[in-house]
DNA sequence: TAGTGGTCTAGACCACACG
DNA sequence: GTGTGGTCTAGACCACTAC
């Protein structure tokens, strides 16, 4: 028999591809009930194990969260206990925290060739630079710059940051639709230059844990660039390998 | 009714602690296949599908390998592609690559008072240190001691360390049949101390990034503590958030 | 060809949330 | 009570490996 040679694909691993269209397109929007397990079964004409097994790996990847007797909801950073997942940084003593934030900065710009190619951008096309400082109770302890894509980012303004409550990325999500999804981060030690040293309040060359982190969104689009240093003198990064 | 308050733990629940028993005890090895889920099912007089549910999780932590066609094996640190699930280090260009270690010293002590709080043992107790140094590419670029509990691993020296080939946390899993499933690093930038500065042929204060590891066999049982130093001029600690 | 894990189904029942 | 996700079962069939 003249048998297809594509590679064979599971049923449930293409109801996870029409899953995930539906989350890309904005049909089913962060923090909202997607339909349940028996109504996909249903729309997508195959039975509620397979639909339970791709929405599985959907939660595994934290692009869906299951309550039972709820429902299933589309991730967000409104509200979740999440926050920990991309900021790794916690007090040597104590309880891990959400530290303070102050915009120090926000302003529109051309990419310079490495943030573009960080970000699949053309050099110079338009990017948005936000510059920020985290306070642990009070203590400075990351200093960092923020890339945007410019078109997509439109209209973010330093007032706009300014005045919002809560992380960054629940703002990048109800403000210009984009969800953080996964992040890469790079970690090296440095010493500090003038304008570290300056904001964070140590000598010039203190060693500081620099991070450098590339964001993505839905289908693996990169949209944030992020150039931090930490200052790890009463804090650490905090690292599970599983 | 009277009924139990006991808190509900689903059957795959239970036939995974029972696995994970027969793991600990090592009736099965790493390396091994265990019996087939039909087997275990019947072992265990539950259907396959739940037998499945429990090695699903097993695996996603990393306790197993599921091999189609072949069998399901426990986890070994030989010859697995997952020597980078504990060595984030990767240089700046190139492929990542495993380095090459070289054994300085090996000798038995005290636990000096944090190491015997990291291991959960008494001050005094023996404990066997090591120190070493990683190259990649001849680059110096990390040194380290190692802390082992010195019952555990009575019997190491420094010859068996030198003359093995291959990852230590194999040598680790075949000697002293010591497993490592999972660990936690806090990193930090500090300063090249004298001994570090003349080991990574850096000068006193330089930038590194310091890496403080404790590592787990099963049961959550802490059978290892690191304390490194890397040097990251031209490497740089990854990590994936997701 | 036989044995293993991998997929898919259909149905029953349990635990949980909410009105 | 009703609807949701969560568990468990039994059986059929597919894909991969080894002999």
């Amino acid at each position: 028999m003249t048998e297809t040679i594509a590679t064979f694909s599971p049923l449930y691993q293409q109801i996870k591809a029409l899953i995930l269209e539906s989350l890309q397109t904005g049909e089913w929007r962060p923090g909202e009930a997607i339909p349940s397990e028996n109504d996909l079964a249903v729309r997508y004409k195959v039975s509620q194990g397979t639909v339970r097994k791709a929405i599985d790996e959907l939660a595994s990847e934290h692009l869906l969260v299951r309550r039972q007797g709820k429902g299933t909801f589309v991730a967000t950073h409104h509200s979740d206990r999440v926050h920990f997942r991309f900021l790794r940084l916690v007090p040597d003593n104590g309880e891990p925290h959400y530290p303070q934030s102050k915009i120090l900065d926000c302003k529109r710009l051309r990419a310079p060739a490495e943030i573009g190619r960080l970000l699949d951008l053309k050099t110079n096309d338009p990017v948005i630079q936000i510059e920020r400082m985290m306070f642990f109770s009070k203590e400075a302890t990351v200093y960092e710059e923020i890339w945007l894509p410019g078109t997509l980012f439109k209209g973010l303004t330093t007032e706009r940051l300014v005045e919002w409550r809560g992380p960054m990325y629940a703002l990048f999500e109800t403000e210009f639709s984009t969800h953080m999804v996964r992040a890469t981060e790079r970690l090296r030690a440095v010493g500090a230059d003038e304008l570290s040293a300056k904001h964070l309040g140590v000598g010039i060359n203190t060693p500081l844990l620099a991070v450098e982190r590339v964001s993505y969104t839905y289908g693996e689009r990169p949209v944030e660039v992020r150039k931090a240093v930490y200052l790890t003198n009463h804090h650490h990064y905090l690292n599970e390998l599983n």
